[in-house]
RNA sequence: GGGCGUGUAGGGUAGAGGAUUAUCCUUUCGGCCUUCGAAGCCGAUGACCCGGGUUCGAAUCCCGGCACGCCCGCCA
């Protein structure tokens, strides 16, 4: 366990023993403060609404009663609130020692034997991913990282949409159409190359009757097993998917398991899925014969109410499919998490209620993700109002090449582009991370470019800052005496420090990822603080202490960058 | 029309009943490279959408507005 969380556990302790002494009832929280007059404090106003009494008076009086042990120092009460100090050697030693002897491992929680799935990005295979849904993959990869640190054993899926009508019409557009007909893209990756021609096939059953009825016959023949066209649309899903694969591995993003929609099809379950929906009370069917549950009794009102899960000649539709492939991944998982876009809300509302009436006793858990806009409005890859993630890759890691190039002369060409990636891919996953996923976000390219303050390459730099001072440090020997680190910008760095594990634990478990960026921020700003008030290198009986915190810091920020899926480079 | 979500300094953002002072970044203005990397540090200016209510106490909860986003297909 943490020193922070055996330091809440014997307040917590001392705190309730106090209570019982001067037979105070109620319950009680324990906070971390937001002004620095304590290291944890406990609010006194629900004990003392229970007591009938004043706030300031019941603090008091508890404070008085409370038995000092193990991490606490001091406690005082103060505006109703009682603050509990920890002993500085519980704080610097044991924060110090607990990293040092953990290392990469410090801030994971102990193992939950708990299976989790996280899906994530599974975008339509018919195009580039554009920014506008950049945050998915970024948030959902980050969250997987989250979780694993909670003590989760962790799934990241991606389900891959390889049936109906739009990969259809990509797959008779890449069949059919003169391979220079479609307009160049500029670039060679499958996903940039074949979306001309899901563009062009579009446009010519826009304009020609005689396209759409033949896209029409090839989405029938699809839909009634013809294995010629089965294999064909799935061998374009298979080139296109590549060119995506290629966009997430290059923002540090790989998925563990590609389960294909068809699969749902072949394998009978959504046929199955049909069938017990047919069963249940909430089932009606129109009179051509589609079927459909009325969902008015989960709350659901209005036009949203009519849930249809059949067309009227019988077969399946996606939200049908979805339920099959829901059951599944419940059958195998402990617990199921979605990260889904913000026009997935209503399905996912109707998703839940179906699996409701089909009994199911877990039940998946989406996160939901505002798209993000440009500001001249919503993308479009259609009206070319569009930013791809490839484009967006590339003027980041630029930039960062010629940041580095500005400052870095002593650098070989190899290393300052191996570095620039580093820093350019970092600094977009952290400017996506860093705001709340369901707020609206505006891409700005002065944002995206962002190299200051609250930014990726600003953690990175701390990380490069204190590699540097341990590079020409040489050996030292490691010291965690708290009577050698009194500084307040030491202290202040080592709270900092300490307070990791309770961060990942309210990033997955609260699936709050954007705080992750934020608590990075504040240790790395510590450092900097630290690093230009106090001398390290030159500082006689102190030396190894604060070489000691230096090498700490270095590996709870990597730590952190881990988490954030962005790389820690040893100089920049 | 209905549903869900979001409104916090010039721009962005944290806080989701409590501590005479609402976090952090950016912009603007001013300072710091003659010791460990200035992608840094220090200082100044500047904000809770509007109106009611609940509470000892509201940015936070409730009601009513307004603005923005998304959805309301036998599409995926």
């Amino acid at each position: 366990m943490g020193i922070m969380n055996s330091f809440k556990e014997d307040v917590r302790d001392a705190v309730t023993d106090a209570m019982a002494k001067i037979g105070a009832t109620g319950t009680f929280d324990i906070e971390i403060p937001s002004t620095d007059a304590a290291d944890l404090a406990v609010p006194c106003f629900g004990i003392a609404k229970a007591m009938r009494r004043p706030p300031a008076d019941v603090a008091k009086e508890i404070a008085s009663a409370v038995h000092l042990k193990g991490t606490m120092s001091s406690v005082s009460a103060l505006n109703g609130y009682l603050n509990f100090i920890m002993s500085s050697d519980a704080l610097i030693s044991g924060t110090m020692s607990e990293i040092l002897e953990k290392k990469d491992g410090y801030g994971y929680l102990p193992s939950k034997n708990k299976k989790i799935n996280v899906e994530h990005t599974s975008t339509n295979p018919t195009g580039p991913i554009h920014v506008g849904r950049a945050r998915n993959p970024i948030i959902g990869d980050t969250l997987a990282r989250c979780l694993e640190r909670c003590g989760y054993d962790v799934t990241t899926e991606y389900y891959v949409n390889d049936v109906g009508k739009q990969v259809v019409i990509l797959t008779w557009g890449i069949n059919n159409s003169p391979k220079d007909a479609a307009e160049k893209e500029g670039r060679e990756k499958n996903d940039h190359s074949m979306v001309a021609f899901y563009r062009l096939a579009n446009k010519m059953m826009e304009s020609d009757p005689k396209v759409s009825e033949e896209i029409s016959s090839m989405l029938r023949r699809f839909e009634d097993g013809d294995a010629e066209v089965i294999s064909s649309v799935r061998r374009t899903t298979e080139m296109m998917l590549a060119g995506l694969k290629e966009t997430l591995d290059s923002i540090g993003v790989e998925l563990d398991v590609y389960t294909w929609e068809s699969r749902y099809i072949e394998n009978g379950d959504a046929k199955r899925v049909v069938e017990d929906l047919k069963r249940s009370k909430y089932a009606g069917k129109e009179d051509d014969g589609a079927w459909y549950l009325d969902l008015e009794e989960f709350g659901v009102h209005g036009n949203n109410k009519k849930f249809t899960f059949t067309r009227s000649d019988g077969t399946t539709l996606y939200t049908t499919r979805d339920i099959a492939y829901h059951i599944d991944k419940l059958s195998k998982y402990d617990r199921v998490i979605g990260v889904l876009g913000e026009d997935q809300k209503l399905g996912s509302k109707q998703l839940l209620c179906a699996l409701q009436i089909l009994s199911s006793e877990k039940m998946p858990e989406p996160m939901f993700y505002s798209f993000v806009s440009l500001p001249e409005g919503k993308m479009s890859t259609r009206k070319g109002v569009v930013v791809y993630l490839d484009d967006l890759i590339d003027e980041s890691v630029e930039y960062a090449y010629k940041e580095i190039k500005a400052r870095r002369e002593d650098l070989s060409e190899e290393k300052m582009r191996y570095i620039s990636k580093i820093v350019g891919i970092g600094a977009i996953r952290y400017n996506i991370v860093r705001i709340q996923p369901e707020k609206q976000f505006v891409f700005k390219w002065s944002e995206a470019l962002n190299f200051d303050g609250n930014s990726g390459p600003f953690l990175q730099y701390s990380h490069a800052r204190a590699c540097s001072i341990l590079r020409k440090a040489g050996s030292f020997r490691n010291v965690t005496d708290p009577s050698k680190l009194t500084d307040e910008y030491e202290i202040k760095l080592i709270k900092s420090l300490s307070k990791f594990e309770s961060v990942m634990e309210a990033a997955g478990e609260g699936r709050k990822i954007h705080i992750v960026p934020a608590y990075g921020h504040e240790v790395a700003s510590a450092f900097n603080q630290f690093y230009v008030n106090v001398p390290v290198l030159n500082s006689g009986a102190s030396r190894d202490a604060r070489l000691t915190l230096v090498e700490c810091t270095k590996t709870v920020l990597n730590n952190i960058l881990d988490c954030l899926g962005m790389g820690a480079p040893e100089e920049m």
